[in-house]
DNA sequence: AATTGTCAATACGGTAGCGTATGTTTTTAA
DNA sequence: TTAAAAACATACGCTACCGTATTGACAATT
């Protein structure tokens, strides 16, 4: 029999993986925080049992650390992502920078989280430490624009730091009441 | 008998107050989040039964109504206290706004709690219409300062935008191993 | 000394969620 | 077809926490 057969094969109920839990628990996440993001809600959420989850994971914390794991390898991509492909002029890769995290619907959730994930920094110590390694990495990445742009190391480095605070708080401050234009404020930054 | 006596008297285990039950809950939430604000583990922290809690308040949702009220009342008034003592240049105000989150413990404490006050909002409209509040608020003061300073209504409110941004996104980043220098990041925004 | 009000302890019923044990169904493989 | 493995359901015990009802201790007042 083919592959074909596999792909074609009815799935009324198609099985969840480990992903779909993962997905589910990101999106919670992104909107209550990490305290909220339980195993029972989200399995009458996804329409099965707590069976189901406790045959994809081991526990609740265990979840908790795949999620972890899971927003640290997308941020260590996009940075690298960010390196390599480095058409752009300097200046116009901070405006991208700046902008995107506005730009697609995933990407707010992915501000969302980045947010909710600080806030569990901030009495898990294995999480801070995750974040501490972003934001470092983060920094050295913006740093080495300003340098592209002729500023000392130094200089540069005060200059991302602000760049990245402005960039944080943006995330933060950003709700359906508020209006925050990136590129007016990118440009105070420059 | 004078009110003397009264200040004299004994207080061998003194009597709890809801400011108490306040101050300790607005503890909690600075360290981990309005959903770890809650009665039984206060009530142990405070040495005391959940009985004495529900005396003072009457729900968890009554002292989380306070503790919003409390924050907002400060917030407010610490606006309205900038406003009068106007005594310095300009500049100076926006150096000082920048370095006071830093300067006291106390004042640490009052950073992290407006954090965990935005992440509560996240998922609460009266919160969020709070926070809403002070933002504006906070923003027109800053931008007025700005236009002090020579800059146009609305240029001054970029500027001001920018300026907060970079504040919040400061209380947000900062933690035991960052480092960020609220006197470079000001200067990059004036 | 007796009474009243303040503050707290105790005991209770109830819900939400965690994790385990075990059973059931559905796929996959032999 | 049958056996094994995968994915989920069900039922259970357990803990944490909420809110209420009742009682108790202590203080101030009369």
């Amino acid at each position: 029999m083919s592959a074909l057969s596999k792909v074609a094969t009815k799935t009324p109920t198609p099985k969840l993986t480990a992903e779909d839990w993962l997905a589910a628990a990101e999106i919670k996440l992104s909107s209550a925080g990490i305290d909220a993001v339980r195993v029972e809600p989200l399995a009458k959420q996804l329409k099965v049992t707590k069976g189901s989850f406790y045959w994809h994971f081991k526990s609740r914390q265990h979840l908790l650390d795949k999620l972890l794991v899971r927003w640290r390898t997308r941020a260590t991509a996009t940075i690298i992502n960010r390196l390599t492909s480095a058409g752009m002029a300097p200046a116009e890769r901070l405006y991208e920078l700046a902008a995107l995290p506005h730009k697609s619907n995933q990407a707010v959730i992915g501000s969302k989280v980045e947010i909710a994930i600080r806030q569990w920094a901030s009495y898990d110590a294995a999480v801070l430490a995750t974040v501490t390694e972003m934001d470092n990495l983060r920094l050295s990445f913006i740093s080495s624009i300003y340098q592209e742009l002729g500023y000392s190391e130094s200089q540069a480095m005060v200059k991302a730091k602000s760049f990245y605070c402005a960039l944080q708080g943006m995330a933060l401050l950003k709700t359906e009441n508020s209006d925050f234009d990136s590129k007016q404020i990118c440009e105070q930054l420059l």
